[in-house]
DNA sequence: ATGTCCAATTTAATTGGA
């Protein structure tokens, strides 16, 4: 299984670019993020004449999440257990949820699309929302792993967080001065970690961001984020075989500001397939 | 010049979000 991650900001703008990435380079999975429409306008047709089921959460222009896959969707999850809410000037804890995870089982492995909380500023209550919604994230995969420990289970998306300062190729994003590097947000990340998780990527791509700004040239000078990845379980994490970042999707006409990270999946070979026929004894 | 882009509304310039 090839599986895929990537924040197409706005599909409706991109569904063509998409597409073409998906079938150019067999992506059996694709999750995506920040959709940017409802459920409704979702362009359905591109995805499923080329041969792909979509499963969309989107509520208005803002946000969304999606996951297209060549084999069926079952189990689909809108939101994680205990995901918080947020609305301006509704900030409480019954404040609505934002449209920013979808979750399926597909080929065995349980997927998550996630679009994780920009932050906006160190001193803005989106911010405080961001570190709340990446502990009950961190909550929901302890307790699942904890359930079922040897679940395929793998958690993609944009997490707006550059784990380290190798990640973090903007001038502009400072330690103490904005999101996306702070130590409470590295922390939230080391700790899905701490859960049961690997950053399956990083190992076979050290370096290369997935992110780069739209202004200031920031793609030209290579001022970019690693912020998007895929964390996966110790079962997913043994299936993996190989991984890519595609950085020439930043190019050309009309690009997403990030681009798709890749993973190869052997999903055949686990250690506990005990249905292969015996060659000793 | 934040050397930009996207979507919605206030439909043609704003506004909000990133």
């Amino acid at each position: 299984m090839r599986l895929a991650t990537w924040n197409v900001n706005s599909i409706r703008a991109r569904v063509t670019r998409t597409v073409e990435f998906a079938v150019r380079e067999h992506i059996d999975v694709l999750a995506m993020q920040e959709i940017k429409c409802k459920n409704e306008q979702f362009p359905y047709a591109p995805f499923e004449d080329a041969g792909y089921h979509v499963v969309a959460h989107g509520l208005n222009q803002w946000n969304g999440v999606a996951i297209a896959s060549r084999e069926p969707i079952t189990d689909v999850e809108i939101g994680f257990p205990g995901m918080p809410g947020f609305a301006k000037g509704h900030e409480g804890p019954d404040a609505p949820q934002e449209a920013r995870a979808i979750g399926a089982t597909i080929g065995g492995v349980k997927v998550w699309s996630l679009y994780v909380p920009n932050g906006r500023a160190l001193d803005d209550p989106h911010y405080v929302y961001k570190l709340d919604w990446l502990s009950a994230l961190q909550e929901y995969t302890a307790s699942t792993l904890a359930q079922t420990p040897d679940l395929a289970l793998a958690l993609t998306g944009d997490f707006n967080i550059a784990p380290t300062d190798a990640d973090n190729g903007a001038p502009g994003v400072v330690v103490g001065k904005t999101t996306h590097v702070s130590p409470p947000e590295r922390a939230a990340f080391a700790a899905l970690e701490s859960a049961g998780l690997t950053d399956v990527v990083r190992p076979l791509v050290p370096t290369g961001f997935t992110y780069w700004d739209y202004k200031q040239l920031a793609f030209p000078r290579n001022e970019g984020l690693r912020i998007d990845f895929i964390l996966g379980s110790h079962a997913f994490a043994d299936a993996v075989r190989g991984a890519e970042i595609h950085r020439n999707e930043r190019k050309g006409e009309v690009p997403s500001d990030h681009v798709p990270v890749v993973v190869d999946l052997d999903l055949t070979s686990a250690e506990d397939d005990d249905d292969r026929p015996m060659i000793f004894g």
